[in-house]
RNA sequence: GGAAGAGUGGCCGAGUGGUUUAAGGCGGCGGUCUUGAAAACCGUUGUACGAAAGUACCGUGGGUUCGAAUCCUACCUCUUCCGCCA
């Protein structure tokens, strides 16, 4: 959520700052709003200051034939007073659900753009490998090995799931915890296990609902949200709460499943782990002062690129442009990793910094030394890394000619000492 | 799932209709005293909106009343017991 107060004082300018992101913002009704929510509230606040003057008096009053006036006249004013707390609250509604649905401001450093096609790309890591033979794609090369099912998955559950079995299921394992290993020892990251069912007030937190509802699994019975990153519930472990200035930053990892409906990409990434509405991600979540958050995400992103760097899997960083970022985040930075057998680079993490636009949602805030007020933090999350799109990445670069699929180094400890996965 | 009880400031805890602008204690901060510290004593100590006056906030939402932490109601959370259960 935006700052209210920046946005009556600057409303042209974020407008227009607006205006780079995709999709049309329609701020049209904030400004009438805002005036009469602030009308209605001092009207109503100078009733409530003269019904507690009298209220008092007439409660001072042993004989209350004596205020019978009053009596009466205080049941006007508590009625218009209830007209206008009934109107101010129905305007605040309004208010608040403009307000939820405008999208941060894009980070001044952000590549001004239209759609991924402006993406600046930042650096290029790796050598793509070399073949001497037509590489294939990790859905031929995992069903070849039996280590990957589709067939089996959908009957279970339907289109974009997926069954690992033996050393694919393994290998997944492993690489969860290659990450957290590395992200909890060398990082400085706090490893958490957090539920993987939310409820409302957690998915509005971040900034999924209220306006990406559709996007989201829901249970039936009870009010619940299955989450669709761990950047959800992480986050929200300090919502509500003034944390400690020395504290900061606080830095969190999990592993979780990841649920997403993929609403609206039908058609798109239909074969193999690419696009699923189950996967696994391990996430990187940072607390940190406001001045400190645009070198924290580049130390973010460092640490999410390590783990493509010890996998030697060739990548290149992606600074996203302001039509590219999505709704909540001011800078994102993507890792893409290069994925041979379909000759192209594909998404496998996501850096941003959302500065205190999650902050202000969810109300994380800390105290300065010596402060009176409590300040909003600023928030990071980025993916370190996805799990399904890393093994992938790992069969269509570690593949050899005769099907088999060479262990990346440091992932064998992981895997009982396995070299080479082969049928 | 059934039954009972409870939710009050950073923490403990008093408060069942009107000087409660929430007692008291602990913790924090400032001060007095002290070479320094402790103890003792004094003061102070929540959040939001507002230029201020002020207003709101006692789990959350509705209601009753001139007036609600207090009464009614629905919901949420926690505790205990029973049932079920990895």
């Amino acid at each position: 959520m935006l700052d209210i107060r920046y946005l009556r004082e600057n409303f042209e300018a974020a407008q227009q700052a607006l205006s780079n992101r995709s999709g049309s913002v329609d701020l049209s009704g904030f400004t009438a709003l805002d005036q009469r929510r602030r009308d209605l509230l001092s009207e109503s606040e100078s009733l409530k200051a003269e019904k507690n003057r009298v209220s008092a008096l007439i409660g001072k009053t042993k004989d209350k034939s004596q205020v019978q006036n009053e009596i009466a006249e205080m049941k006007t004013v508590s009625a218009r007073i209830k007209e206008l707390d009934d109107e101010l609250s129905n305007v605040e509604e309004e208010l608040n659900a403009l307000l939820m649905g405008v999208p941060n401001i894009p980070h001044e450093l952000s590549p001004v753009g239209k759609s991924e096609d402006d993406n600046i790309e930042v650096r290029i890591w790796g050598e793509k490998p070399e073949f001497a033979f037509d590489p294939k794609a990790h859905w031929d090369v995992g069903e070849g090995l039996g280590i990957l099912d589709f067939e089996r998955a959908s009957k279970l559950s339907g289109a974009r799931f997926a069954l690992y079995l033996g050393a694919g299921a393994r290998l997944e394992r492993a690489l969860i915890n290659f990450m957290l290993d590395l992200h909890t020892t060398e990082h400085g990251y706090t490893e958490t296990l957090p539920p993987f069912l939310v409820n409302r007030a957690t998915m509005t937190g971040t900034g999924q609902l209220p306006k990406f509802e559709s996007d989201l699994f829901h249970t039936e019975d009870v009010d619940l949200f299955l989450i669709p990153t761990a950047e959800v519930p992480v986050t929200n472990i300090h919502r509500d709460e003034i944390l400690q200035e020395q504290d900061l930053p606080l830095q969190y990892t999990a592993y979780t499943p990841c649920f997403r409906k993929e609403a609206g990409s039908h058609g798109r990434d239909t074969r193999g782990l690419i696009r699923q509405h189950q996967f696994n991600k391990v996430e990187l979540v940072k607390f940190v002062h406001p001045e400190d958050s645009d070198a924290e995400l580049e130390k973010l992103l460092a640490n999410a690129e390590k783990v493509l760097q010890l996998l030697k899997l060739p990548y290149r960083v992606v600074d996203l442009c302001t039509g590219d970022i999505g709704f909540s985040a001011a800078r994102t930075f993507d890792l893409e990793v290069w994925l041979p057998g379909q000759s192209c680079y594909r998404e496998i993490s996501s850096c941003s910094n959302f500065r205190d636009f999650q902050a202000r949602r969810a109300a994380i805030r800390f105290r300065r030394d010596g402060a009176k007020k409590a300040e909003l933090v600023h928030t990071l999350n980025g993916s370190g890394l996805a799990v399904g799109r890393t093994l992938l990445a790992i069969l269509e670069n570690y593949q050899q000619e005769d099907g088999s699929v060479i262990v990346p180094e440091v992932l064998r400890p992981y895997m009982g000492g396995l070299e080479k996965i082969t049928k």
